[in-house]
DNA sequence: CTGACGATCCGCT
DNA sequence: GCGGATCGTCAGG
């Protein structure tokens, strides 16, 4: 990849080998501040992580792979940790780092992103002007970012979807997930985690 | 084949 | 805060 044209984000810091080892709540945090990179035709854009949520597998009923539920869809998530599981939403795609030993099924959603580089790509992509709102939530990121379901299953380490070292948090914040109300009680768990105060974070729950 | 269901977004109140 | 849009996936007949 050609780095030329960025400026923030020259040269990358490639992470550690075993950065996607670490256990899936710890993962959840970890990814906080790291870089988000894709290339596409249209260009380069990428982001700083600034909220994320973990999916704990069988025993967790709001994740895709409660009672290792393994259909076509969910069957990236028991493959190695550090590859992409993309899924369809209503209109949007979503992306998540998948986490945990092979054949466990863990998952971590990426919710927001702050822009970094190719922001004018990203206003165009998502047809509004206004930075705060590009990246805001998590189907909203992928389209700025251009990830889609032609990810499914690429490894975060390599182009043209990348995973890169970047900011360290100041102060994390961690309460409950978002949009999981028919989760039984797993919808209390508190698995979500954002940078304290960051601006970018999908949204603000008056209760965590 | 059919229908039910969202890990969402956006516009409007 | 609320409701509609909108569509791929999955399970059941």
């Amino acid at each position: 990849m050609s780095n030329k044209h960025l400026k923030n984000t020259n040269p990358y810091n490639p992470l550690p080998e075993d950065f996607f080892q670490q256990p899936t709540l710890k993962l959840a945090e970890a990814l906080l501040g790291c870089l988000l990179i894709n290339e596409t035709e249209e260009g380069i854009a990428s982001g700083y992580i600034v909220e994320t949520e973990a999916y704990m597998g069988p025993e967790d009923r709001a994740a895709h792979s409660f009672g290792n539920r393994r259909t076509k869809r969910t069957e990236i998530m028991f493959s190695e940790a550090g590859v992409a599981y993309t899924y369809v939403m209503h209109t949007h795609c979503l992306v998540n780092v998948v986490s945990g030993p092979t054949d466990k099924p863990e998952a971590i959603l990426i919710r927001a992103v702050e822009p970094v580089d190719g922001i004018e790509l990203m206003k165009k992509r998502r047809n509004i002007e206004i930075p705060k709102n590009l990246t805001n939530g998590p189907g909203k990121l992928t389209k700025a970012l251009g990830i889609t379901m032609g990810d499914y299953g690429r490894h975060f380490t390599e182009p043209p979807l990348l995973l890169v070292k970047g900011i360290t948090p100041q102060e994390i914040s961690r309460g409950k997930r978002i949009g999981i109300d028919n989760s039984g009680e797993a919808k209390d768990y508190p698995w979500r985690f954002w940078i304290t105060d960051n601006p970018f974070v999908s949204r603000h729950r008056k209760k965590d």
